[in-house]
DNA sequence: TTTTAAAGTTAGTCAAGGCTAAATTGATTT
DNA sequence: AAATCAATTTAGCCTTGACTAACTTTAAAA
């Protein structure tokens, strides 16, 4: 028989929703080393209190995820001491930093309030490839 | 002392990220819902098979969807029967669905190639606000 | 230098959303 | 009518990411 394509389209949904959820298993992580990069730019250091309040979730549950940073090569942190990003999470920082920077600027680009952008980019920054990344930069310059 | 917003900007990050967890909360049920009602349109009706084979996921875990779908009202199912939409879970697939083609169309009108932007929108339709989603539809259509 | 307050940690709980393996039910063939 | 196969359900497990409450450590005030 073979390649049943042609007739019955075959619905490959499947790859869609599998990027979809590889991409929300990176989004803490992402948000994550952005904002401690963020932090240790800012002030200097970046403290658990910092980001428990920024992110607006309670202390332990930034211990939670800070541990698991850590366990995957992100950050090192000593009890009580400030968290630090590694070569690798240094990296994963900035190229989230300026994708978030890129989405950002493209919504207000196109005529979308400051306010909400910076709402919706925090959401968005975490689905768009590389391809549309481009496309978005593009865009924003003309 | 009072309000400090002038002299030390507060971060008010923290609600961009709770607005960022909503989402997040929403959707899982947000797709099913959309492919439920793609399933009764396309093959007249929604077998947890075909959800399983769409969304590249075992039988197991559409069960256990499907019963957090139903207890939130917006199926209703009986064992070993297919799946139907409620009102309310109708009303969340058309705006869904909607939503989706809104996201979609605006990339590809952008210059993004339409395989890249099915990929893209399947995430960035979930954090698009209403107003977002105006300008998208006025840009589309340029 | 002691006391107190703030920051960080630990323990235990929960829901969502995945999985595998095994049991059950319904539909199709023989 | 039985046997078989496909679909569905159930049971049990796991990780992530959230919480509260209690405890410990560090830093700041008295
Ligand atoms: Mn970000
Ligand atoms: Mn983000
Ligand atoms: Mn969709
Ligand atoms: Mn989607």
């Amino acid at each position: 028989m073979g390649d049943d394509t042609a007739v019955n389209p075959r619905h490959n949904k499947a790859e869609v929703f599998a990027r979809l959820r590889d991409a929300h298993a990176r989004e803490v992580t992402e948000d994550y080393v952005e904002m401690i990069g963020d932090l240790i730019a800012e002030e200097g250091e970046a403290r658990s209190v910092a980001l428990a309040e920024r992110f607006g979730v309670t202390a332990a549950t930034v211990n939670n995820t800070i541990k698991r940073l850590e366990r995957d090569g992100f950050v090192t942190s000593r009890p009580y001491r400030s968290i630090f990003l590694t070569e690798k999470g240094e990296t994963l920082a900035k190229k989230c930093r300026e994708r978030h920077r890129i989405v950002y600027n493209f919504l207000v680009s196109i005529g979308i309030d400051p306010e909400i952008a910076e709402f919706d980019a925090e959401g968005i920054e975490h689905h768009v490839s590389e391809e549309t990344l481009r496309v978005f930069e593009k865009v924003a310059k003309t």
